[in-house]
DNA sequence: TGTACATCAGTGAACGCGCGTTCACTGATGTAC
DNA sequence: TGTACATCAGTGAACGCGCGTTCACTGATGTAC
């Protein structure tokens, strides 16, 4: 025997989301049907069952496993570390990397956190929640924050964020296209710049 | 008679886009189906190709629509006038009024934009374009932009725009719940304060 | 003003299709002894 | 190691339902004379 049936069972899983994650990809989950992801697995529509109770959990599923993907990059902008001045170069050169490396995840999110079924967009919105509060504690160990309060620290981080997601949906809109993507992305850093520059002339009003 | 026939066929239009509006608003174009609507407006289903040639066509009609609430939306904020240093806050309060008022179009801009078919997609991509574009002059009026290239000022106005799309965004998750909502709107307007120290510390580099 | 004809928004039957879900099943893999 | 039984991923038929689209139609409104 070369596989258990656990394993198989584990492979039959993957290319359930796998196939639903391609799938989706030119409409969204609310209108992906069971079906349709058991012939491109090559499963009888029934067997979907044995591994999701509806679609929407597969779809919960997807979350997860997408935020693995942007932990990852969050990860890799830490290691790259704070040399402050090209701090904004490189976390946005690594922004740019891991959207096209995950681009089917990074779609996923941005399509389903405003289309997708409720409990999606809520786990969704949690996570990104999550982002903004790390990116504050990151934040606050730069020089020029010390006299920020902590509610300061969490609106520029949420500015932050926000641009971030912007960004990274303008390179998703544009594929193929790397005159535009260069421009988009040579955008996102004077916008940070300019957040920046109004970070460090910013006083706390607490 | 009380009504000609180009009168009766505008109200079912209407009642048509009405109620594409309404019944999409919990999942999205893409899962509507022209039944639901011919059900919903009480016209048989075949009687909807007297108004539209598809779903997406009527969908292209909403976009239009819509975005004649929010250009609505910002001919009162020009109306406002610039007195500048309150212009942050009757402006933020100028949107929050609109995202109430016109709940519906504001989601329906939010999740085709994502979601959306592609036709759809493109037709707000390129209207949210016009106005950053359209911000982006309004801009050059305020003092302390006069040392400024059109570049930035076209960058600025992106960010300002992408922020203030997200707070709208944020309002709509929130429904019924004054209190997170009056914290989205603080913290947009110390957002908004925050990129506008920034500004007036930008020197152009061209 | 009255009549004859044209227009056209909405009707209703019919079609083939893909949908989610049920159910009893098969047969290879796993386990207890 | 060999046997008997349990597990369970995947099968396949069947169901009732809503889907988009076709077609010939109706009858009130509009128009030409």
């Amino acid at each position: 025997m070369t596989e258990t049936r656990g394993e198989r069972k584990e492979r039959t899983r993957r290319a359930i989301l796998d196939a639903a994650l391609a799938l989706c990809e030119e409409s969204s989950l609310v209108a992906l049907s069971l079906r349709q992801v058991a012939k491109e697995v090559g499963i009888v529509p029934t067997a979907f069952y044995r591994h999701f109770d509806s679609i929407e959990a597969l779809g919960l599923a997807l979350v997860d496993e997408s935020f693995v993907s942007l932990r990852a990059m969050l990860l890799d902008v830490r290691r790259s570390n704070p040399g402050f001045d090209d701090t904004i170069d490189s976390s946005i050169g690594i922004l740019v990397e891991h959207v096209h490396r995950q681009r089917a995840h990074f779609q996923f999110i941005a399509r389903e956190r405003a289309a997708g079924p409720a409990q999606v967009r809520e786990a969704i919105n949690r996570e990104i929640s999550l982002f903004e509060h790390e990116l504050a504690t990151d934040l606050a160990r730069l020089p020029g924050t010390v006299t920020w309060s902590s509610e300061d620290l969490r609106i520029l981080s949420g500015l932050i964020v926000t641009a971030m997601v912007a960004t990274a949906e303008a390179i998703l809109r544009s594929p193929g296209r790397p005159d535009v993507e260069k421009q988009i992305v040579e955008d996102a850093r004077v916008q940070l710049r300019m957040v920046l520059v109004g970070a460090l002339n910013w006083r706390s009003r607490t």
